[in-house]
RNA sequence: AGGCAAAAUCGGUUAUCGCUGAGUAAUCAGAGGAAAGUCCGGGCAACACAGAGCACCAUACUGCCUAACAGACAGGAUUUCGCAAGAAAUACAGAAAGUGCAACAGAAAGGAAACCGCCACGGCUUGCCGGGGUAAGGGUGAAAGGGUGGAGUAAGAGCCCACCGGUUUUGCAGUGAUGCAAGAUGCAGGUAAACCUUGCGGGCUGAAAGAUCAAAUAGGUGAAAAGGGUGCAAAUGGGCACCCGGGGGCUGCUCGUCCUUACUAUGUGUCUGCACGGUUUUUCACGGGUAGAUCGCUUGACCCUGCCGGUGACGGCCGGGCUAGAUAAAUGGUAAGAGCCCGACUUGUCGGGAUACAGAAUCCGGCUUACAGGUUUGCAUUUUU
RNA sequence: UGACCAGUCGUCCAAUGGUGAGGAUAUCUGAUUUUGAAUCAGGGGAUGUAGGUUCGAAUCCUGCCUGGUUAG
């Protein structure tokens, strides 16, 4: 069974959640222009395996309409690819809140970040599998 | 044809995978002219509020529009440009309420003074000196006490006269700023985007305002419970034993057995073991309130067509319409094809592009700034006829 | 979403509206030294931007740009 939604379950909104995120998360491993950041959320009242957070900041890109499309954009390659992290997620039975920080050029290049991003979750997962 | 400036405008179809909102569902809707800067003004909300003044801030020709404004419209004045017609700009109240300031230069920078001068007088060494008068000319400066011309004089001076400018009174025109005419006045500069004065205006804080619901934990308030009986001991004391009841452990359950049924200081009262108060624990209730949720939130000084009033900004009326409402924050990805733009060859194909400035966060009215492309208007230039 | 402040040589700071915007440091040139450092002498280099007020603006006023601080 695949899904290619991105409901409101799948998306980091719990103001604690985001700040354990950032005080406590494992620093995971950077990938060309991506950073990952991760944690295992302490309560399981969670829905989903895999709740993210995409972070371009201001102070990199000043202007709010390249951070949307940045943002959007990332999304929605995750969107298209994030079932083989899922599968995994769900195999070991662990939820995780991730954290996606974008620190590349203004303007990007679908296909390529795509292929790069692509990549890099595969990696992540590996990672899981280790851990477990 | 390319260039500059201004104005209005911000291309867009279909399929599909998703996102946000509405709807039972089918389905429908989904960023801007500036959403930006946050520079003004209001709506709305909380709090405050007898009246007046001070302080602070903002503003400053007149009329008019408006919910309001530093905005718009109509006009006046001044300045600049122009031969003129006209165009453009204007923070456009007060310098005779007061206090300041003006480097250098210059005699003197503000109820004045005299460097070179001019003038008569006195003295003598006959071209100088002295004490006077004067401010036309020269010189300094950004600026030198209205300007030009005449009369007048020893020389001169609004000392006097004419014209021009200023100030002011009256009359006329105008809603008014103001204009025109007639008279009066001999006229102490500049700077208020120096302090300041005057007039008009401002209560203060912002949607993370504010309203409602409300978990866990901690704390607050109130109520209840921590037992009953019998016997013995004891006053330098306030304990012990047994029985009943409640709670807990041992056990799958019962019996049985064990533990427990609190503390209160040199508290207060009282005196026979009790009452009051306090502490602690447990239970219940209440209210405040954090996370969170809902409202505020999009029907509005709204948009469109037509008619009427007004020079105009704008206002009124009839009819029609509903056009984002997210909250770590929705508009994205892919594909195709007309038309458009760019480049190449060629004169109809191929390749590329979908873009400038830029992303709603409480809502409106303005201002300011950014802006590719095509459109319209104006200006100058070049080429052709 | 509001409130406030600043912008001066490459860097850090001065300058009451008034002389050619000053000082330290850096940099360049020369001297000194076998060479370098230190020292000495000399030079170049700046008022964020566009307007306005004023005789005159880094300073006063307005718009814009950039950077920073701050409330919740």
């Amino acid at each position: 069974m695949e899904e290619y939604k991105l409901t409101k379950a799948e998306r980091l909104s719990n103001r604690s959640h985001i700040d354990a995120l950032f005080k406590k998360g494992n620093p995971s491993f950077h990938a060309a222009p991506f950073r990952f950041v991760w944690i295992k959320p302490e309560t399981s009242e969670v829905d989903s395996f895999c709740q993210i957070i995409i972070i371009c900041p201001k102070k990199r890109y000043k202007r709010a309409h390249t951070r949307n499309r940045i943002r959007r954009q990332i999304r929605e390659i995750y969107r298209q690819n994030k079932n083989p992290l899922l599968e995994k997620l769900k195999s070991v039975n662990n939820k995780i809140a991730l954290g996606i920080f974008y620190q590349g050029a203004d303007e990007m290049d679908f296909q390529i970040t795509k292929d790069i991003f692509v990549s890099a979750l595969l990696k992540l997962a590996s990672n899981f599998e280790k851990n477990t």
